[in-house]
Order: structure tokens, then C-alpha cells, then sequence
DNA sequence: AATGGGACCTGCGCGC
DNA sequence: TGCGCGCAGGTCCCAT
């Protein structure tokens, strides 16, 4: 569900909402979701900390524990994170604060992950993550793929390659800059490769002022959506016409994932 | 090395 | 109204 502009805005939220707070109690509805350690040990890990800081790292949130540890969520595709809680049929952790309110996380489909860990430095997903786009210069970008045959759009959207980018800012950003998801990410021009890096940052960026993209699940801390749809050029339109040329959207799938591009538009 | 497929899950919207 | 199918902002794992 959430890429980096969603996760972002939930990161500042819980900051504002949660840091200095006190966790009271945790009552986990469905273990499912939780990685490690046990349940048991999760709840008992996780009372009676004070919540010092909230980090994001791409899509994973952390939340810096006063006794040391750190709670890492990752939210995978529907994951929610509501603060005051409402305790609703797909709540499966509530985390009661000293306030006396709820956080509830949300998670439809189960793929979310919850751990606590004493360094989250070394949970894997951590030390595999390529750069943000933030991180890097258009310079750098450029070299990163000059080596790469793979096809320009999965590769956005590898977390070790560059991390923070999913299918739906991946989509827009190729759209933006004109260029068919399907390229040999080795075959742009040093001229694509810039604008492609300009437009991708461009993206996150406007969709971060928006507080996100609410298409099925996302929702921001308060539970309201995001403002980012309207935004949305391709995502999600196929056969809608293209702002620009007014050719159908297509739809195709490339590494298993829903791609939509203007043919004519993105060469 | 790269690509495709399936797995993990639940629930929505669509066509019949 | 109901059923079956395809689809979903992510990631991991296996086969070719």
C-alpha cells in the first residue's frame, strides 16, 4: 500500500502525536503480524516503554524505545496506523498510551510486519536498502544505471537498487518524464536518465505535500485520506485518455506488477 | 543476471 | 442476488 510519501506522512504524524508518550499496555488481536520475537514477549517488550523517536528508513517506520529497543513496522500493501484508535473489525495490534488513547494498526491482508528489535540497524531489510532518491545526486543516479539490462520500471522499484519507489510513484515519475517503463534501464540518454531523476524526486515530493495517495487502504494517522489521487496521470486509467495526447492509457504487467503508460507519449 | 511465477492474505468491483 | 474471476501502494523465494 504505502510508499515513501505515505509512510513519510504517517512518520510526521506519529511524531507529533506519540514522541514523550508512554506505552501502557499492548493487546495484540492477531499474532500473525508480528515477526519477532513471540507475541508474548512483543507485549511485554513493549509495555511500559516511552516512545523517544520515530525514524523512516524508505518504506519501514521505527519507533526508538526508551529502554533501548526499537518497534520496526513495516506495512507492506494494507497496513493502517490510526491514533486515536477505533479499535475497528481489522484492527490486529492496539497499543494503549499513557494518554489514555488507542493506536490501533490496521492490516487487511495480514503481509504486514511488526518486530521488536535491539538494533534496527541490523535487520536485513536495513542493511539491503539502496539509497533514496534524496540521497543521491541526478550525477550518481546516471551511473547506477549505466550497468543495469533490467527494464527501467521494476528496477524504480527494487528496494536495493533505490528504495522508497513503488509501483504507483514509479508508473507517474516514467509518465512525467516520458519514457516507456519496458527501456532497458542501460538504453536512456544521459537526458532521460536526468529528467527521469528530476521527475521521480518531483513526484514524492508533491505527493509528500499532499500527505499521500489514498487509492484502497492508505489513510493518514487521523484515519483521513490523502490528497494525492487527483494528481495521478496514469495510475490506475487505463483507457482513460492522456492528459497530454489524449491516446488510452494502456495497461500492461511487468514483473507481475500493473504498469500504465501513454504509448504514445512514453517512448 | 534477469525474468516469471507463485506465495503470503482479505475483500472489492466487475461481468454473467 | 449470487458466484467466480481478476485485481490490489510490497516483498520474498524458487525455477528457468
Amino acid at each position: 500500500m504505502p510508499e515513501l510519501p505515505e509512510v513519510e506522512t504517517i512518520k510526521c504524524e506519529l511524531e507529533k502525536a506519540l514522541v514523550g508518550k508512554k506505552i501502557t499496555k499492548v493487546s495484540v488481536i492477531n499474532p500473525k503480524v508480528i515477526k519477532e520475537p513471540s507475541a508474548e514477549k512483543f507485549k511485554k517488550e513493549l509495555a511500559g516503554a516511552t516512545i523517544k523517536n520515530i525514524l523512516r528508513k524508505a518504506k519501514l517506520l521505527i519507533v526508538e524505545l526508551s529502554n533501548g529497543k526499537a518497534l520496526a513496522i513495516h506495512l507492506k500493501m494494507t497496513g493502517q496506523l490510526v491514533y486515536p484508535g477505533k479499535e475497528g473489525k481489522e484492527a490486529r495490534v492496539v497499543f494503549y498510551l499513557s494518554d489514555g488513547k488507542a493506536l490501533d494498526f490496521n492490516d487487511r491482508r495480514l503481509f504486514a510486519e511488526l518486530r521488536v528489535v535491539d538494533n534496527w540497524n541490523n535487520l536485513k531489510f536495513i542493511k539491503e536498502l539502496g539509497p533514496e532518491p534524496f540521497d543521491v545526486t541526478a550525477e550518481k543516479f546516471g551511473k547506477m544505471l549505466k550497468s543495469k539490462k533490467t527494464k527501467i520500471k521494476p528496477l524504480l522499484m527494487d528496494q536495493t537498487f533505490i528504495s522508497g519507489v513503488g509501483n504507483l510513484y514509479a508508473n507517474e515519475a516514467l509518465f512525467r518524464s516520458g519514457i516507456n517503463p519496458a527501456r532497458p534501464a542501460n538504453s536512456l540518454s544521459d537526458k532521460e536518465k536526468e529528467n527521469l531523476f528530476k521527475e521521480l524526486k518531483e513526484t514524492l515530493k508533491e505527493a509528500i505535500q499532499h500527505k499521500g495517495s489514498s487509492i484502497d487502504q492508505y489513510i493518514q494517522l487521523s484515519g483521513d485520506p490523502g490528497g494525492y489521487v487527483k494528481y495521478h496521470k496514469v495510475y490506475d486509467k487505463e483507457g482513460k485518455p492522456c492528459i497530454k495526447c489524449k491516446t488510452p492509457i494502456k495497461r500492461i504487467s511487468l514483473g507481475g506488477r500493473g504498469t500504465y503508460f501513454c504509448p504514445h507519449c512514453q517512448k
